[in-house]
DNA sequence: GTGTTTTAATACTCTTCTATCTTAATTATC
DNA sequence: GATAATTAAGATAGAAGAGTATTAAAACAC
């Protein structure tokens, strides 16, 4: 469903919403705790950079931060940043221009599946799950 | 979501389901009309016959047909036999062992999800479907 | 039985995703 | 300024999915 890129970008991001001690946090920190490859690591964060929902600093003390309260970062613009959007548009049977007009014959029921999906990743908040992380000590 | 081989599968069990004058519909009936490569079909329909959904019969006037009246023949058991099982069991995270006991972040949220597909997949039926392609005329 | 239609099986190519490696470029600290 | 820490960027390699090509095997028709 996520690709592995979209999935170690959300990880990567609850972990660092999940310590509060440090403003940066390197990526090498990061990829040992998550066991994600630092340099694929680098260049899914990159995009979340690009995006303005992250910052980086390079340097000694440097890494990656938030550049809005984590309460304010919805996990669907996560999804859009590493995935490309247009991820929960799409027709289940992958046929274009598949839509109320001329539907594909699984079209009404999958609309349904994709709103709630879709609605879900667009009111989860990354704090919300760092929570979960840090006081219920869910995996990681 | 799904690959575009089990798109391919079933649009094409669909598609022999819609048509009911003739039994036995040869592959590259369905590979022109449904402007599908005929010979990824052919190896994606040879799983659906190892799995004995479709049965087969070689030279002329062959082609494929139902083993088992479409009416019996659920979505789901096509995922299963093309895409592997354990499609809708997986974690979105991806991590090894999430469950009750152990769950990720997003593990109670996303149960929901996959269980409302698992059971859409699980209780339609090809001629469902098949239905709506040949009397709404559906796009396939 | 020869030829034609059709699926079966295998091997190969192409592209995309995943991951690694190398070399910059930047910043802090001493 | 020199050094170390750290992200940025590009090039390359591996793996898996998607698709193509070739050949074999089966069944029917004549």
């Amino acid at each position: 469903m996520l690709s592995n890129a979209t999935v170690y970008g959300i990880r990567a991001v609850i972990y660092i919403a999940a310590k509060k001690d440090r403003k940066y946090v390197p990526i090498s920190e990061i990829s040992e705790k998550l066991k994600i490859s630092f340099h694929f690591l680098t260049k899914i964060l990159q995009k979340l950079t690009q995006r303005n929902i992250l910052i980086s600093n390079r340097g000694p003390q440097g890494g990656i931060a938030f550049n809005r309260p984590p309460d304010k970062i919805y996990i669907a613009e996560l999804v859009d940043a590493i995935e490309g959007a247009d991820l929960f548009d799409r027709c289940v049977l992958g046929l274009p221009g598949c839509g109320v007009e001329t539907p594909c014959p699984m079209h009404d029921q999958w609309t349904i599946v994709k709103v709630q999906i879709k609605s879900q990743f667009e009111k989860t908040t990354v704090s919300e799950l760092a929570k979960k992380v840090s006081e219920r000590n869910e995996r990681l």
